[in-house]
RNA sequence: GGCCCUAUCGUCUAACGGUUAGGACAUUGCCUUCUCAAGGCAGUAAUCAGAGUUCGAUUCUCUGUAGGGUCACCA
């Protein structure tokens, strides 16, 4: 259906193949925003069969780390974003050097003396030769935009030969790579202007911009570490789904207009429309996220959801004998209560785990169900411990080859419409989950099996009849 | 403050200049034969304001207001 046997062979006719690029500084881990620009890049170029390129900003030796450059490639790996080439702004510095000492000697760009003003200042630096006119050009997302670039003055474009400064370096690889489509963050507007200046200086074709609305956080300012943005990778170390993530991130500032929600990467790829992208900002929202993933979760096999979920599980209870028997009706029960997969540690440490691989301590009064579910009937202990005990004999009738919640349940439902629902329906779950919120009795009965649950419900009886 | 960008429910958003302004998340209520979860149904909720253009503006123009971004020898 998805035409990717199209039109791979390269053809150079006069359709100009497009070459997008993401191009983090490694100063600080991916988060949500930078990555949502990477996104969009990778879909415009592979919605063209154009190229995807990465090249990592670390020209600023003070702030990059390698931890953080890992971050990022991890971070890509991790939420499938393939890339058709690779380059470190600082391998390229002698690229960056070639067109500064041409700028120079073309009287574009000049060596100028400083007065520092704070530490760091060099007492020269290189600074561009401001033409001071008005510069326009079109945004694929916002249209025109023009600047009067008077008031930049002559901005720095290099520290020294040997540094250049962000501008200088982000037009020269991007010409040099070959990149036509800048796509990047709203926040890069301003620089815009600049950056054309320096490609018209040094004779760089001007490539289309698109410069996308912000993501942001709950207060509305910019999305970042301090405003609560995680590093993408935490995602993953929570059990998120990676297609849930792309298809989230992909949904802040964009949508395809139709009503459908969930949609995996190639779908988004096949509808994506850069000139469709909203021009205000949008908050992340984890609540959203976690309902996008809940839908992804849903959409795994028993299998895979399984997998993903062992990777969770608490060693205790994967290390109980009875734990292989039960694993997959547990997943069957847990399956649209998880919103992600270490939600399960959650579940654990609330207690609403472990019952199901080995009986359950709990309080004898909770057996007694609350005021509001005896509606009138006299009940005490004993005459409790006397309905568990008919609900024993009836269910021990039952033979265990068609042992299942529907048997249970036509076994159990004379005695509670009899005895009063609320009353042995609560008292036969609490005895087999011990708490008071749980799933229902005759799919724990199911899940424990014929063995489990009577040896419980005994139990229970024998707590009811213990004097106190 | 200068420059720039932006403005539809709380949030993400849909709507050739003509719709009872739609959907999703969240939220509220009801149903779903005990609790919880899931599910179903229903509800609350938005075009920032004011002019103009037009037979008719959410949509086009202007002004105002609000918010955001950016003003580094960081990227």
């Amino acid at each position: 259906m998805n035409n990717t046997n199209k039109s791979t062979e390269k053809t150079e006719d006069a359709t100009e193949q497009i070459v997008t690029r993401f191009a983090p500084s490694p100063t600080g881990f991916l988060h949500a925003g930078a990555y949502r620009t990477a996104l969009f890049a990778y879909f415009v170029a592979r919605k063209n069969n154009g190229k995807f390129l990465i090249r990592i900003e670390d020209t600023d030796r003070e702030r990059s780390t390698k931890e953080f450059e890992e971050n990022i490639f991890e971070t890509m790996e991790w939420l499938a974003l393939d890339y058709d080439g690779m380059e470190k702004q600082s391998d390229r510095v002698e690229n960056h050097k070639m067109y500064l000492e041409k700028l120079i000697k073309e009287d574009k760009a000049y060596v100028s003396k400083e007065t520092p003003v704070k530490e760091g200042d060099r007492e020269e630096v290189i600074r561009f030769r401001n033409p001071n006119k008005v510069v326009t050009f079109t945004d694929l997302i916002r249209g025109d935009i023009s600047v009067d670039t008077t008031d930049l003055g002559d901005f720095v474009i290099a520290k020294s030969i040997n540094e250049p400064v962000f501008h200088l370096a982000v037009v020269v690889d991007d010409f040099e790579m070959g990149v036509n489509h800048v796509i990047r963050g709203e926040d890069h507007i301003p620089n815009t202007p600049r950056h054309i200046l320096i490609m018209e200086a040094i004779g760089a074709p001007i490539p289309k911009f698109a410069h996308l609305p912000l993501v942001l956080s709950p207060d509305r300012t910019k999305f970042s570490k301090r405003k609560g943005a995680l590093p993408l990778t935490v995602y993953r170390d929570k059990g998120y789904l990676p297609e849930a993530l792309i298809n989230y991130i992909s949904m802040i500032g964009w949508n395809p207009g139709g009503e459908q929600d969930i949609f995996t990467k190639e779908e988004i790829i096949n509808l994506f429309d850069i000139t469709k992208v909203q021009k205000g900002g949008g908050i992340f929202d984890d609540v959203k996220l976690k309902w996008v993933n809940k839908e992804h979760m849903l959409k795994l096999s028993h299998d895979e959801y399984k997998n993903n979920l062992e990777k969770f599980m608490p060693e205790e209870l994967v290390s109980l004998p009875t734990y292989s028997s039960r694993i997959d009706s547990v997943v069957d029960i847990v399956r649209d209560r998880l919103e992600y997969f270490k939600q399960i540690q959650e579940m654990d440490e609330e207690g609403d785990l472990a019952y199901f691989f080995k009986a359950p301590l709990y309080d004898r009064e909770i057996l007694l169900c609350a005021e509001k579910m005896r509606k009138g009937k006299d009940l005490n202990h004993e005459s409790l411990a006397k309905i568990l005990e008919i609900c024993k004999a009836e269910l021990e009738k039952l033979e265990s080859n068609i042992w299942n919640k529907d048997s249970v349940k036509d076994t159990l439902w004379p005695i509670a419409e009899s005895e009063g629902r609320g009353i042995v329906l609560w008292a036969i779950r609490v005895s087999l989950s011990g708490k008071e919120k749980s799933p229902d009795p005759f799919i724990l009965s199911e899940t424990l099996g014929k063995e489990e649950t009577l040896k419980r419900i005994g139990e229970a009886e024998s707590i009811l009849k213990e004097k106190l």
